[in-house]
DNA sequence: TGCTTTCGCTACGGGTCGTAGCGTAACTGG
DNA sequence: CCAGTTACGCTACGACCCGTAGCGAAAGCA
């Protein structure tokens, strides 16, 4: 399995006081944080999510995995939840939005690649966990969703845009209108592959796909 | 609010060995379990829920709300999970199908009831953290489908031989073939009111139901 | 009146979290 | 080259929770 690329935000805490004092890039005094224990901890941290689960993530066995001190994790990321954020983000970051000619292949592929994702083992382990624990804590939901949740909207609004280029959707009217449906078809997306694999916990066919796409399509396949 | 009905399964645990002797009823023969307690257990699980979250659940605080010691807990229920499942599970019993005359209606009438039973806090607080576990233990996800989602099934199905006798839907062809329709459209209106409310975090109000609710109908809101 | 099981209580071992204190390592500016 | 600043590894700690064990007492049955 290919090392999953280093989250955009390697970091969660800020350097110094909270404050912003003199020229805006501030640059570092002391001795600098090393980037390797980054990339060791949130590889650390996928691994033993997908061995152990979120239950057996301690940041005990994190910081030895990484061969790091405890306290270094906490130097970096304030608890548990935010490490564990930074470390599923990245995961998501493979999702592509193909061009495959049609709308309804884009679907299937996409949901497919989804699909795929969600079953690995650190991001079953994972991904509801950190759902649940945001349901808590509003700052870490914020956290799931910057990090986590908008940025796969791109990929509907690259397949509705794909879709109008072609003929199939028509042009948006309404920019708001246009934003609500982006949102609809996402989370009727997402939350219904998730559904199926994680609570369900039956697999993704073709068959199932293709019927799927079908609701998807809704008024197109009518005609 | 109202004091929801005891689960049907109050018990989680066998009394006395686990081979079944003599006769299949078996008659208590020492002191018998108080109903109270298991009654007692059971709201104060909803009401910590509610208050303090998945996180601020301790098999303590249960105990003490609920005037009861903590080797009680532990008689009647293996692990904090299996506890919640049971606490958990009468609160979906409230969900009805109404016969509104068209399947549009009611749709959106199971949908806005599914909506305000997630809006509650004891069920924000458990269902994600309990599906979470579950993915880890298989054991409690079967509990979880059993207590939980599978019963809840049965609206689908209402609703579509509801509308079937109205005529609005084609009468079923193959046993088989309704399964699986049954499950998907079960998983896609779980797993998106689900993934709207508890990850996006944003309201579910009439126009998006009426808008999801054209998604689902899909080919038929075409004619 | 015995027998059986539950009940409340107290205490315990094992584990985790997150923090504090220390001496040392790394890097920067004078 | 040397002081200042920051990160690092290590160890230890208090607080909390889990799940279990042992005890005497209570509540039903035969």
């Amino acid at each position: 399995m290919p090392a999953a690329q280093p989250s955009a935000s390697p970091d969660c805490t800020v350097r110094g006081s909270t404050v912003q004092e003199g020229a805006s890039a501030s640059r570092a005094k002391g001795r600098p944080r090393s980037a390797a224990a980054d990339l060791a901890i949130l590889d650390a941290t996928r691994e033993t999510l997908a061995e152990l689960g979120w239950g057996g993530l301690t940041m005990g066995h994190v910081a030895t995995r990484a061969k790091v001190a405890k306290t270094t994790l906490y130097r970096r990321w304030p608890s548990k939840n935010e490490l564990v954020v930074d470390a599923v983000a990245s995961l998501f970051d493979e999702l592509v939005m193909p061009d495959l000619g049609s709308l309804r292949s884009d679907i299937q592929a996409v949901v497919t690649q989804f699909a795929d994702l969600l079953a690995r083992p650190e991001t079953q382990a994972a991904l509801l966990a950190l759902f649940a624990e945001g349901t808590r804590d509003p700052q870490l939901r914020r956290r799931i969703r910057e990090a986590i949740v908008d940025p796969q909207k791109r990929l509907v609004r690259q397949g509705r845009a794909a879709a109008q280029a072609r003929g199939e959707l028509e042009p948006d009217t309404d920019a708001e209108s246009a934003r609500e449906e982006v949102d609809i078809i996402f989370d009727t997306i997402a939350g219904t592959v998730e559904h199926r694999v994680l609570v369900s916990g039956e697999p993704i066919t073709a068959e199932w796909t293709s019927r799927f796409t079908d609701l998807l399509l809704g008024p197109l396949t009518a005609a």
